[in-house]
DNA sequence: ACCTGAACACCGTTCAAGT
DNA sequence: ACCTGAACACCGTTCAAGT
Protein backbone atom coordinates (compact mmCIF):
# COMPACT_ATOMS: atom_id res chain seq x y z
CA UNK A 1 0.00 0.00 0.00
CA UNK A 2 1.81 3.12 -1.22
CA UNK A 3 1.75 6.11 1.32
CA UNK A 4 2.57 8.83 -0.43
CA UNK A 5 1.30 8.56 -3.95
CA UNK A 6 -1.74 9.96 -5.35
CA UNK A 7 -4.42 10.22 -2.68
CA UNK A 8 -5.68 13.48 -4.55
CA UNK A 9 -9.19 13.85 -5.39
CA UNK A 10 -8.82 15.42 -8.74
CA UNK A 11 -5.95 16.80 -10.23
CA UNK A 12 -7.54 20.46 -10.12
CA UNK A 13 -5.53 22.53 -12.40
CA UNK A 14 -3.31 24.74 -9.69
CA UNK A 15 -4.15 27.96 -11.97
CA UNK A 16 -7.84 27.94 -11.72
CA UNK A 17 -9.63 29.44 -8.77
CA UNK A 18 -7.54 28.33 -5.66
CA UNK A 19 -9.24 27.93 -2.96
CA UNK A 20 -7.31 29.64 0.08
CA UNK A 21 -6.07 32.88 -1.16
CA UNK A 22 -5.93 36.61 0.30
CA UNK A 23 -7.83 35.46 3.38
CA UNK A 24 -7.10 39.66 4.31
CA UNK A 25 -8.27 38.95 8.21
CA UNK A 26 -7.61 41.38 10.76
CA UNK A 27 -4.56 40.31 12.45
CA UNK A 28 -3.44 40.09 9.04
CA UNK A 29 -3.21 43.71 8.44
CA UNK A 30 -1.69 45.03 11.47
CA UNK A 31 1.68 43.10 10.16
CA UNK A 32 2.61 45.88 7.94
CA UNK A 33 2.08 48.98 9.88
CA UNK A 34 2.14 50.79 6.76
CA UNK A 35 -1.21 52.75 5.42
CA UNK A 36 -2.57 50.28 2.77
CA UNK A 37 -0.37 51.03 -0.13
CA UNK A 38 -2.01 51.16 -4.01
CA UNK A 39 0.13 48.29 -5.37
CA UNK A 40 -1.63 44.63 -5.50
CA UNK A 41 -1.96 43.05 -2.16
CA UNK A 42 0.72 40.69 -1.31
CA UNK A 43 -0.91 37.36 -1.13
CA UNK A 44 1.57 35.65 0.92
CA UNK A 45 1.83 36.83 4.56
CA UNK A 46 3.28 34.37 7.75
CA UNK A 47 -0.46 34.36 9.22
CA UNK A 48 -2.07 33.47 5.93
CA UNK A 49 0.32 30.78 5.41
CA UNK A 50 -0.06 29.10 8.42
CA UNK A 51 -3.38 28.92 8.18
CA UNK A 52 -3.65 27.95 4.97
CA UNK A 53 -1.37 24.46 6.09
CA UNK A 54 -3.55 24.39 9.04
CA UNK A 55 -6.60 23.61 6.87
CA UNK A 56 -4.66 21.29 4.18
CA UNK A 57 -3.44 19.11 7.35
CA UNK A 58 -7.44 19.26 8.47
CA UNK A 59 -8.94 18.56 5.00
CA UNK A 60 -6.70 16.02 3.89
CA UNK A 61 -3.72 15.07 6.55
CA UNK A 62 -0.60 15.85 7.61
CA UNK A 63 0.86 13.95 4.36
CA UNK A 64 -0.74 16.66 1.70
CA UNK A 65 1.28 19.69 3.48
CA UNK A 66 4.20 19.88 0.83
CA UNK A 67 5.70 23.17 0.21
CA UNK A 68 4.88 22.37 -3.46
CA UNK A 69 0.92 21.62 -2.63
CA UNK A 70 0.42 24.12 0.00
CA UNK A 71 1.89 26.46 -2.42
CA UNK A 72 -0.39 25.53 -5.21
CA UNK A 73 -3.31 25.86 -2.52
CA UNK A 74 -2.36 29.55 -2.15
CA UNK A 75 -2.21 30.17 -6.01
CA UNK A 76 1.84 30.67 -5.56
CA UNK A 77 5.11 28.72 -6.73
CA UNK A 78 6.13 26.81 -3.57
CA UNK A 79 9.55 28.29 -4.09
CA UNK A 80 7.73 31.80 -3.29
CA UNK A 81 6.64 30.42 0.47
CA UNK A 82 10.26 30.62 1.60
CA UNK A 83 10.05 34.62 1.30
CA UNK A 84 8.00 33.94 4.43
CA UNK A 85 9.47 30.88 6.17
CA UNK A 86 12.87 29.68 6.40
CA UNK A 87 12.05 26.05 6.05
CA UNK A 88 9.42 23.41 6.29
CA UNK A 89 10.22 23.07 10.34
CA UNK A 90 9.34 26.70 10.45
CA UNK A 91 6.25 26.00 8.53
CA UNK A 92 5.49 23.46 11.10
CA UNK A 93 6.49 25.83 14.29
CA UNK A 94 4.24 28.26 12.80
CA UNK A 95 1.28 25.80 11.96
CA UNK A 96 1.61 24.66 15.85
CA UNK A 97 1.47 28.52 16.94
CA UNK A 98 -1.67 28.50 14.83
CA UNK A 99 -3.32 25.29 17.05
CA UNK A 100 -2.36 26.25 20.12
CA UNK A 101 -3.66 29.83 19.50
CA UNK A 102 -7.12 27.68 20.05
CA UNK A 103 -6.14 27.60 23.55
CA UNK A 104 -8.17 30.04 25.47
CA UNK A 105 -7.34 31.34 29.23
CA UNK A 106 -9.94 32.53 31.73
CA UNK A 107 -8.48 34.81 33.95
CA UNK A 108 -11.52 35.19 35.83
CA UNK A 109 -11.20 32.09 38.69
CA UNK A 110 -8.36 30.98 40.77
CA UNK A 111 -8.72 27.56 42.03
CA UNK A 112 -6.26 25.46 41.11
CA UNK A 113 -8.30 22.36 40.09
CA UNK A 114 -10.63 24.35 37.84
CA UNK A 115 -7.42 25.98 36.11
CA UNK A 116 -6.22 22.31 35.99
CA UNK A 117 -9.66 21.05 34.49
CA UNK A 118 -9.27 23.67 32.11
CA UNK A 119 -6.10 24.11 30.77
CA UNK A 120 -6.68 19.86 30.18
CA UNK A 121 -9.59 20.40 28.62
CA UNK A 122 -8.37 23.00 26.04
CA UNK A 123 -5.62 20.79 25.14
CA UNK A 124 -7.87 17.35 24.48
CA UNK A 125 -10.86 20.16 22.43
CA UNK A 126 -7.69 21.08 19.83
CA UNK A 127 -6.32 17.46 19.76
CA UNK A 128 -10.13 16.34 18.55
CA UNK A 129 -10.61 19.70 16.38
CA UNK A 130 -7.57 18.89 14.36
CA UNK A 131 -6.46 15.42 15.21
CA UNK A 132 -4.08 15.06 12.23
CA UNK A 133 -2.73 18.58 13.09
CA UNK A 134 -2.15 17.70 16.79
CA UNK A 135 -0.24 14.70 15.44
CA UNK A 136 2.20 16.07 13.39
CA UNK A 137 2.54 19.63 15.44
CA UNK A 138 1.08 18.67 19.20
CA UNK A 139 4.51 18.48 21.00
CA UNK A 140 6.26 21.26 19.60
CA UNK A 141 8.32 23.21 21.90
CA UNK A 142 6.90 26.81 21.42
CA UNK A 143 8.47 30.26 22.94
CA UNK A 144 5.66 32.29 21.85
CA UNK A 145 3.89 34.57 24.47
CA UNK A 146 0.57 33.86 22.81
CA UNK A 147 1.81 29.41 23.78
CA UNK A 148 3.12 30.71 27.72
CA UNK A 149 -0.22 32.55 28.25
CA UNK A 150 -2.37 29.30 29.47
CA UNK A 151 0.83 27.76 30.77
CA UNK A 152 1.35 30.76 33.29
CA UNK A 153 -2.37 30.72 34.34
CA UNK A 154 -2.28 26.97 35.04
CA UNK A 155 1.21 27.63 37.42
CA UNK A 156 -0.35 30.83 38.98
CA UNK A 157 -3.39 29.03 39.96
CA UNK A 158 -1.15 26.67 41.07
CA UNK A 159 1.07 28.21 43.24
CA UNK A 160 -1.70 30.18 43.96
CA UNK A 161 -3.61 27.41 45.42
CA UNK A 162 -0.40 26.30 47.76
CA UNK A 163 1.69 24.00 45.83
CA UNK A 164 5.35 25.03 46.36
CA UNK A 165 7.41 25.67 43.51
CA UNK A 166 8.98 22.08 42.41
CA UNK A 167 5.47 20.84 43.13
CA UNK A 168 3.63 23.32 40.84
CA UNK A 169 5.97 22.42 38.03
CA UNK A 170 5.91 18.71 39.13
CA UNK A 171 2.33 19.37 38.24
CA UNK A 172 1.95 21.12 35.35
CA UNK A 173 4.11 18.49 33.70
CA UNK A 174 1.89 15.91 35.07
CA UNK A 175 -1.17 17.53 33.63
CA UNK A 176 0.20 18.25 30.42
CA UNK A 177 1.95 14.91 29.90
CA UNK A 178 -1.71 12.81 30.45
CA UNK A 179 -3.00 15.27 28.29
CA UNK A 180 -1.04 15.61 25.31
CA UNK A 181 -0.45 11.37 26.05
CA UNK A 182 -4.10 11.01 26.15
CA UNK A 183 -5.21 12.66 22.62
CA UNK A 184 -2.40 11.57 20.83
CA UNK A 185 -2.82 7.89 21.99
CA UNK A 186 -6.62 8.84 21.31
CA UNK A 187 -5.86 9.74 17.82
CA UNK A 188 -3.14 6.87 17.23
CA UNK A 189 -5.78 4.64 18.57
CA UNK A 190 -4.21 3.44 21.80
CA UNK A 191 -1.92 0.94 21.07
CA UNK A 192 -4.15 -1.86 21.40
CA UNK A 193 -5.00 -2.52 17.65
CA UNK A 194 -7.37 -0.83 15.02
CA UNK A 195 -7.16 -3.16 11.87
CA UNK A 196 -5.73 -1.92 9.08
CA UNK A 197 -8.25 -0.91 7.02
CA UNK A 198 -8.96 2.11 9.54
CA UNK A 199 -12.30 0.41 11.48
CA UNK A 200 -12.11 -0.18 14.95
CA UNK A 201 -11.49 -3.73 15.63
CA UNK A 202 -12.09 -5.50 18.67
CA UNK A 203 -8.84 -6.15 20.40
CA UNK A 204 -8.75 -9.52 21.38
CA UNK A 205 -9.31 -10.79 18.00
CA UNK A 206 -5.58 -11.79 16.97
CA UNK A 207 -4.44 -12.89 20.60
CA UNK A 208 -4.41 -16.45 20.90
CA UNK A 209 -7.57 -17.41 23.01
CA UNK A 210 -5.23 -18.53 26.22
CA UNK A 211 -2.53 -16.66 27.91
CA UNK A 212 -4.92 -13.18 27.51
CA UNK A 213 -7.68 -13.51 29.92
CA UNK A 214 -8.54 -9.95 31.28
CA UNK A 215 -7.94 -8.52 27.54
CA UNK A 216 -10.78 -10.85 26.37
CA UNK A 217 -12.68 -10.08 29.23
CA UNK A 218 -11.93 -6.38 28.72
CA UNK A 219 -12.36 -6.51 25.11
CA UNK A 220 -15.66 -4.45 24.27
CA UNK A 221 -14.10 -1.64 26.43
CA UNK A 222 -11.11 -1.54 24.91
CA UNK A 223 -12.53 -1.10 21.91
CA UNK A 224 -14.60 1.51 22.78
CA UNK A 225 -13.44 4.72 21.82
CA UNK A 226 -12.17 7.31 24.33
CA UNK A 227 -14.81 10.10 24.38
CA UNK A 228 -14.09 13.54 26.21
CA UNK A 229 -15.99 12.18 29.74
CA UNK A 230 -13.19 9.93 29.85
CA UNK A 231 -10.44 12.30 29.01
CA UNK A 232 -12.41 14.28 31.89
CA UNK A 233 -12.18 11.44 34.53
CA UNK A 234 -8.60 10.65 34.11
CA UNK A 235 -8.06 14.51 34.94
CA UNK A 236 -10.21 14.29 38.28
CA UNK A 237 -8.25 10.81 39.25
CA UNK A 238 -5.40 13.10 38.62
CA UNK A 239 -6.57 16.05 40.64
CA UNK A 240 -7.57 13.98 44.12
CA UNK A 241 -3.64 12.31 43.72
CA UNK A 242 -2.44 16.28 43.71
CA UNK A 243 -4.98 16.98 46.38
CA UNK A 244 -3.34 14.42 48.39
CA UNK A 245 -0.02 15.47 47.66
CA UNK A 246 -0.80 18.93 49.00
CA UNK A 247 -2.56 17.85 52.12
CA UNK A 248 0.77 16.18 53.06
CA UNK A 249 2.87 18.88 52.24
CA UNK A 250 3.33 21.93 54.87
CA UNK A 251 1.40 24.81 53.31
CA UNK A 252 2.91 28.24 52.09
CA UNK A 253 1.03 31.43 52.64
CA UNK B 1 19.05 25.38 7.65
CA UNK B 2 18.84 22.23 5.75
CA UNK B 3 16.66 19.53 6.96
CA UNK B 4 17.57 16.39 4.83
CA UNK B 5 20.82 17.22 2.80
CA UNK B 6 24.22 15.36 3.81
CA UNK B 7 24.36 15.15 7.53
CA UNK B 8 27.05 11.88 6.76
CA UNK B 9 29.78 12.17 8.17
CA UNK B 10 31.44 10.30 5.66
CA UNK B 11 30.63 9.34 1.92
CA UNK B 12 31.56 5.44 3.09
CA UNK B 13 31.56 3.35 0.22
CA UNK B 14 28.61 1.41 0.03
CA UNK B 15 30.12 -1.58 -1.10
CA UNK B 16 32.99 -1.85 1.15
CA UNK B 17 32.58 -3.31 5.06
CA UNK B 18 29.11 -2.68 5.61
CA UNK B 19 28.66 -2.60 9.34
CA UNK B 20 24.85 -4.05 10.05
CA UNK B 21 24.81 -7.80 8.13
CA UNK B 22 23.84 -11.14 8.96
CA UNK B 23 23.48 -10.74 12.35
CA UNK B 24 22.26 -14.28 12.60
CA UNK B 25 21.05 -14.00 16.49
CA UNK B 26 18.94 -16.85 17.98
CA UNK B 27 15.96 -15.70 17.08
CA UNK B 28 16.34 -15.28 13.81
CA UNK B 29 17.35 -18.71 12.80
CA UNK B 30 14.09 -20.05 14.46
CA UNK B 31 11.97 -17.82 11.51
CA UNK B 32 13.17 -20.52 8.95
CA UNK B 33 12.41 -23.96 10.03
CA UNK B 34 14.59 -26.11 7.41
CA UNK B 35 17.89 -27.02 8.77
CA UNK B 36 20.75 -24.68 7.88
CA UNK B 37 21.16 -24.84 4.16
CA UNK B 38 24.82 -25.13 2.42
CA UNK B 39 23.92 -22.19 -0.04
CA UNK B 40 24.95 -18.68 1.50
CA UNK B 41 22.39 -17.32 4.54
CA UNK B 42 20.09 -15.02 2.93
CA UNK B 43 21.42 -11.45 4.09
CA UNK B 44 18.16 -9.90 4.97
CA UNK B 45 15.30 -11.37 7.23
CA UNK B 46 12.48 -9.18 8.42
CA UNK B 47 13.82 -9.78 11.94
CA UNK B 48 17.37 -8.11 10.81
CA UNK B 49 15.96 -5.69 9.18
CA UNK B 50 14.03 -3.85 11.86
CA UNK B 51 17.18 -4.05 14.27
CA UNK B 52 19.23 -2.44 11.92
CA UNK B 53 16.60 0.25 11.30
CA UNK B 54 16.42 0.88 15.19
CA UNK B 55 20.20 0.91 15.36
CA UNK B 56 20.52 3.71 12.64
CA UNK B 57 17.54 5.56 14.19
CA UNK B 58 19.71 5.47 17.77
CA UNK B 59 22.79 6.28 15.84
CA UNK B 60 22.10 9.20 13.53
CA UNK B 61 18.10 10.20 13.65
CA UNK B 62 14.66 9.47 12.50
CA UNK B 63 15.40 11.68 9.27
CA UNK B 64 18.45 9.28 8.63
CA UNK B 65 15.97 5.90 8.15
CA UNK B 66 15.27 5.69 4.68
CA UNK B 67 14.94 3.02 3.02
CA UNK B 68 17.88 3.64 0.75
CA UNK B 69 20.18 4.74 3.67
CA UNK B 70 18.72 1.35 5.86
CA UNK B 71 19.91 -0.97 2.41
CA UNK B 72 22.99 0.44 2.28
CA UNK B 73 23.93 -0.02 5.87
CA UNK B 74 23.32 -3.64 5.34
CA UNK B 75 25.23 -3.75 2.78
CA UNK B 76 21.87 -4.16 0.29
CA UNK B 77 19.86 -1.96 -2.67
CA UNK B 78 16.96 -0.40 -1.28
CA UNK B 79 14.90 -2.45 -3.14
CA UNK B 80 15.97 -5.38 -1.62
CA UNK B 81 14.56 -4.31 1.74
CA UNK B 82 10.84 -4.63 -0.37
CA UNK B 83 11.48 -8.34 -0.55
CA UNK B 84 10.46 -8.60 3.17
CA UNK B 85 8.75 -5.59 4.54
CA UNK B 86 5.77 -3.77 2.24
CA UNK B 87 6.39 -0.57 2.79
CA UNK B 88 7.73 2.38 4.92
CA UNK B 89 5.20 2.15 7.23
CA UNK B 90 5.05 -1.38 7.68
CA UNK B 91 8.96 -0.70 8.53
CA UNK B 92 7.77 1.36 10.65
CA UNK B 93 5.58 -0.81 12.79
CA UNK B 94 8.41 -3.36 12.75
CA UNK B 95 10.69 -1.18 14.29
CA UNK B 96 8.29 -0.40 17.03
CA UNK B 97 7.41 -3.99 17.58
CA UNK B 98 11.05 -4.28 18.19
CA UNK B 99 11.31 -0.98 20.55
CA UNK B 100 8.30 -2.30 22.41
CA UNK B 101 10.17 -5.92 22.98
CA UNK B 102 12.06 -4.31 25.20
CA UNK B 103 9.09 -3.89 27.57
CA UNK B 104 9.66 -6.50 29.93
CA UNK B 105 6.81 -8.12 31.72
CA UNK B 106 7.04 -9.18 35.59
CA UNK B 107 5.06 -12.07 36.02
CA UNK B 108 5.34 -12.46 40.08
CA UNK B 109 3.23 -10.16 41.95
CA UNK B 110 -0.26 -8.94 41.75
CA UNK B 111 -0.88 -5.79 43.33
CA UNK B 112 -1.95 -3.19 41.38
CA UNK B 113 -0.12 -0.58 41.98
CA UNK B 114 3.16 -2.86 41.79
CA UNK B 115 1.98 -3.97 38.28
CA UNK B 116 0.95 0.47 37.73
CA UNK B 117 4.54 1.54 38.62
CA UNK B 118 6.04 -1.36 36.26
CA UNK B 119 4.07 -0.97 33.50
CA UNK B 120 4.91 2.83 33.08
CA UNK B 121 8.56 2.77 34.10
CA UNK B 122 9.48 0.59 31.03
CA UNK B 123 7.86 2.69 29.09
CA UNK B 124 10.10 5.44 30.30
CA UNK B 125 12.86 3.41 30.08
CA UNK B 126 12.09 2.31 26.57
CA UNK B 127 11.75 6.32 25.89
CA UNK B 128 14.80 7.06 27.38
CA UNK B 129 17.12 4.72 25.67
CA UNK B 130 15.22 5.24 22.27
CA UNK B 131 14.19 8.90 22.30
CA UNK B 132 14.14 9.53 18.87
CA UNK B 133 12.50 5.74 17.58
CA UNK B 134 9.97 6.37 20.62
CA UNK B 135 9.51 10.20 19.11
CA UNK B 136 8.65 8.41 15.71
CA UNK B 137 7.20 5.13 16.48
CA UNK B 138 5.99 5.58 20.09
CA UNK B 139 2.28 6.00 19.93
CA UNK B 140 2.04 3.23 17.13
CA UNK B 141 -1.08 0.69 17.52
CA UNK B 142 0.36 -2.63 17.91
CA UNK B 143 -1.79 -5.58 17.68
CA UNK B 144 1.23 -8.35 18.40
CA UNK B 145 0.99 -10.82 21.28
CA UNK B 146 4.44 -9.23 22.41
CA UNK B 147 3.31 -5.47 22.52
CA UNK B 148 -0.09 -7.47 24.08
CA UNK B 149 1.59 -9.08 27.13
CA UNK B 150 2.57 -5.61 29.40
CA UNK B 151 -1.25 -4.75 28.97
CA UNK B 152 -2.88 -7.98 29.75
CA UNK B 153 -0.51 -8.03 32.67
CA UNK B 154 -1.14 -4.41 34.01
CA UNK B 155 -5.19 -5.51 33.43
CA UNK B 156 -5.08 -8.43 35.15
CA UNK B 157 -3.59 -6.75 37.96
CA UNK B 158 -6.54 -3.91 38.17
CA UNK B 159 -9.18 -6.18 37.66
CA UNK B 160 -7.53 -8.69 40.71
CA UNK B 161 -6.85 -5.45 42.47
CA UNK B 162 -10.59 -4.76 43.00
CA UNK B 163 -11.09 -2.66 39.78
CA UNK B 164 -14.49 -2.81 37.69
CA UNK B 165 -14.04 -3.87 33.91
CA UNK B 166 -14.78 -0.21 33.00
CA UNK B 167 -12.46 1.66 35.74
CA UNK B 168 -10.01 -0.75 34.81
CA UNK B 169 -9.63 0.21 31.34
CA UNK B 170 -9.93 3.68 32.22
CA UNK B 171 -6.96 3.11 34.78
CA UNK B 172 -5.19 1.87 32.12
CA UNK B 173 -5.50 4.61 29.53
CA UNK B 174 -4.97 6.78 32.46
CA UNK B 175 -1.25 5.63 32.87
CA UNK B 176 -0.69 4.96 29.54
CA UNK B 177 -1.49 8.15 28.39
CA UNK B 178 0.44 9.84 30.94
CA UNK B 179 3.81 7.50 30.38
CA UNK B 180 3.94 8.22 26.71
CA UNK B 181 2.66 11.59 26.98
CA UNK B 182 5.70 12.64 29.58
CA UNK B 183 8.24 10.50 27.53
CA UNK B 184 7.24 12.56 24.18
CA UNK B 185 6.86 15.35 26.00
CA UNK B 186 10.56 14.90 27.55
CA UNK B 187 12.07 14.57 24.76
CA UNK B 188 10.41 17.27 22.63
CA UNK B 189 11.44 19.80 25.57
CA UNK B 190 7.95 20.37 27.75
CA UNK B 191 6.94 22.87 25.31
CA UNK B 192 8.61 25.51 27.42
CA UNK B 193 11.11 26.95 24.53
CA UNK B 194 14.46 25.45 24.11
CA UNK B 195 16.72 27.05 21.78
CA UNK B 196 16.53 26.57 18.01
CA UNK B 197 20.67 25.63 18.73
CA UNK B 198 19.30 22.54 20.91
CA UNK B 199 21.05 23.90 24.40
CA UNK B 200 17.75 23.67 27.25
CA UNK B 201 17.71 27.82 27.76
CA UNK B 202 15.74 29.68 30.81
CA UNK B 203 12.44 29.45 29.80
CA UNK B 204 11.91 33.15 30.60
CA UNK B 205 14.29 34.38 28.57
CA UNK B 206 12.05 35.93 25.50
CA UNK B 207 9.26 36.99 27.81
CA UNK B 208 7.95 40.42 28.37
CA UNK B 209 9.03 41.10 32.04
CA UNK B 210 5.17 42.23 32.73
CA UNK B 211 2.68 39.51 32.68
CA UNK B 212 4.41 36.24 33.32
CA UNK B 213 4.81 36.57 37.12
CA UNK B 214 4.51 32.66 37.74
CA UNK B 215 6.75 31.50 34.47
CA UNK B 216 9.03 33.86 35.61
CA UNK B 217 9.22 32.47 39.32
CA UNK B 218 9.48 28.91 38.40
CA UNK B 219 12.19 29.33 35.68
CA UNK B 220 14.53 27.40 37.05
CA UNK B 221 12.47 24.67 37.79
CA UNK B 222 10.95 24.44 34.12
CA UNK B 223 14.32 24.91 32.60
CA UNK B 224 15.44 21.80 34.92
CA UNK B 225 15.20 18.53 32.46
CA UNK B 226 12.82 16.06 34.18
CA UNK B 227 14.39 12.69 35.72
CA UNK B 228 13.31 9.34 36.10
CA UNK B 229 12.22 10.49 39.33
CA UNK B 230 9.89 12.99 38.21
CA UNK B 231 8.26 10.75 36.19
CA UNK B 232 7.55 8.37 38.85
CA UNK B 233 6.47 10.68 41.00
CA UNK B 234 3.99 11.43 38.52
CA UNK B 235 2.68 7.82 38.68
CA UNK B 236 2.83 8.00 42.74
CA UNK B 237 0.24 10.67 42.05
CA UNK B 238 -1.95 9.26 39.64
CA UNK B 239 -1.82 6.13 41.56
CA UNK B 240 -2.88 8.20 44.87
CA UNK B 241 -5.89 9.46 42.64
CA UNK B 242 -6.40 5.59 41.87
CA UNK B 243 -6.75 4.44 45.26
CA UNK B 244 -9.49 7.13 46.24
CA UNK B 245 -11.46 6.53 43.31
CA UNK B 246 -11.30 2.39 44.32
CA UNK B 247 -12.15 3.16 47.71
CA UNK B 248 -15.29 5.32 46.81
CA UNK B 249 -16.96 2.21 45.03
CA UNK B 250 -18.33 -0.68 45.75
CA UNK B 251 -15.26 -3.67 45.99
CA UNK B 252 -16.18 -6.38 43.50
CA UNK B 253 -14.74 -9.89 44.95
C1' DA C 1 14.76 -17.43 -4.85
C1' DC C 2 16.77 -13.48 -4.02
C1' DC C 3 18.72 -9.28 -5.40
C1' DT C 4 19.56 -5.29 -8.87
C1' DG C 5 19.15 -1.30 -12.58
C1' DA C 6 16.66 1.80 -14.30
C1' DA C 7 12.84 4.46 -14.03
C1' DC C 8 8.59 7.11 -12.19
C1' DA C 9 6.60 10.48 -9.63
C1' DC C 10 7.45 12.83 -6.17
C1' DC C 11 10.20 15.71 -2.13
C1' DG C 12 12.73 20.32 0.24
C1' DT C 13 15.64 23.84 -1.08
C1' DT C 14 18.97 27.15 -3.76
C1' DC C 15 19.80 30.59 -6.83
C1' DA C 16 19.91 33.39 -10.71
C1' DA C 17 16.53 35.53 -13.34
C1' DG C 18 12.28 37.85 -14.32
C1' DT C 19 8.55 41.69 -13.51
C1' DA D 1 9.92 43.82 -3.67
C1' DC D 2 8.01 39.86 -4.67
C1' DC D 3 7.53 35.88 -7.36
C1' DT D 4 9.26 32.22 -10.87
C1' DG D 5 12.10 28.54 -13.73
C1' DA D 6 15.21 25.51 -13.71
C1' DA D 7 18.05 22.74 -11.27
C1' DC D 8 20.20 19.80 -7.34
C1' DA D 9 20.17 16.17 -4.39
C1' DC D 10 17.34 13.60 -2.51
C1' DC D 11 12.73 10.46 -1.45
C1' DG D 12 9.39 5.76 -1.68
C1' DT D 13 8.10 2.45 -4.81
C1' DT D 14 7.41 -0.54 -9.27
C1' DC D 15 8.86 -3.69 -12.43
C1' DA D 16 11.38 -6.11 -15.72
C1' DA D 17 15.68 -8.16 -15.71
C1' DG D 18 19.66 -10.55 -13.92
C1' DT D 19 22.13 -14.55 -11.21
Amino acid sequence: MPVQRSNRPSPRPPSAAPKLQAVPALDDSTEGQAPRRRGRPPRLSRAAIFRAALDLIDAEGAAALTMRRLGAEMGVEAMSLYRHVASKDALLDGVAEQLMAEHEVGVEDHDWAVSAQRFTQQIHTIARAHPAAFDLVGLRALNTVDAMRPVEALLAALREGGFTPDRAVAAFRLLSGYSRGFALSEIAGFTLASATDGNPRLTGDKLPAEGFPAIHELTGELARESTEDDFRAGVETIIAGLREDLASTPRIA
